[in-house]
DNA sequence: GTATCATTTAGACAGTTGTCTAAATGTCAT
DNA sequence: ATGACATTTAGACAACTGTCTAAATGATAC
């Protein structure tokens, strides 16, 4: 039977994503997304979280460097979605210690 | 059998070690410690990580602060031990997302 | 095209942070 | 007490970051 194929982070990606949860309302942000069975749209991040779209689009940026979501263009919508592969690879890495 | 108490973490607690964790000096340091059997003085970690000691107490501070390391005098020396529990209540806190 | 709505970019600002040097403190041996 | 060594504190500085406003871009409907 063939191995599920497992991504490994390395200590840059790491420290991307390390980055990316330490403020705390990204924290918020993924974990809400992360909620979600599909996609959601800025509309819904942006009533669920008192910030400007300005400061959405820089922390769904941040998120996207990090490899934590993927966006993409639905007409005038962006749909973001959770990447929970690239999660569950950042608990693995740091299960190691 | 009584069951094992396990630490679980307010939002506050969880938001200091992410930032704890945030600067890749920090975390090599955590991880340093982490591999240790038993305390290191800060005169280890001063050879293996280029440093000041002003910086080095910095960051002890800051781990120290979150929880995830705990310090004891012993003479001149500083004894600085990882706290697993910690560590294990916060991997167990980002596996809910 | 024009209007409208969704998102992004540019630029600014205040607050935070990692690092250093220099000086202070603590601890032990003599 | 003096000296030597380990650690901390104080203060400074440059770099980074979260946030905003204002303006720009993209996309759709009319």
């Amino acid at each position: 039977m063939p191995k599920a194929k497992q991504l490994t982070l390395d200590a840059r990606t790491r420290r991307g994503i390390a980055k990316a949860l330490a403020d705390p309302r990204r924290f918020d942000i993924l974990r809400h997304l992360a909620a979600q069975e599909s996609c959601l749209g800025c509309g819904d991040l942006l009533e669920t979280f008192p910030i400007t779209p300005a400061t959405l689009s820089h922390h769904l940026k941040e998120l996207e460097a990090a490899n934590l979501i993927t966006t993409e263009r639905e007409g005038k919508f962006l749909r973001v979605q959770f990447l929970r592969p690239t999660w569950e690879a950042y608990l693995r890495e740091l299960q190691k210690l």
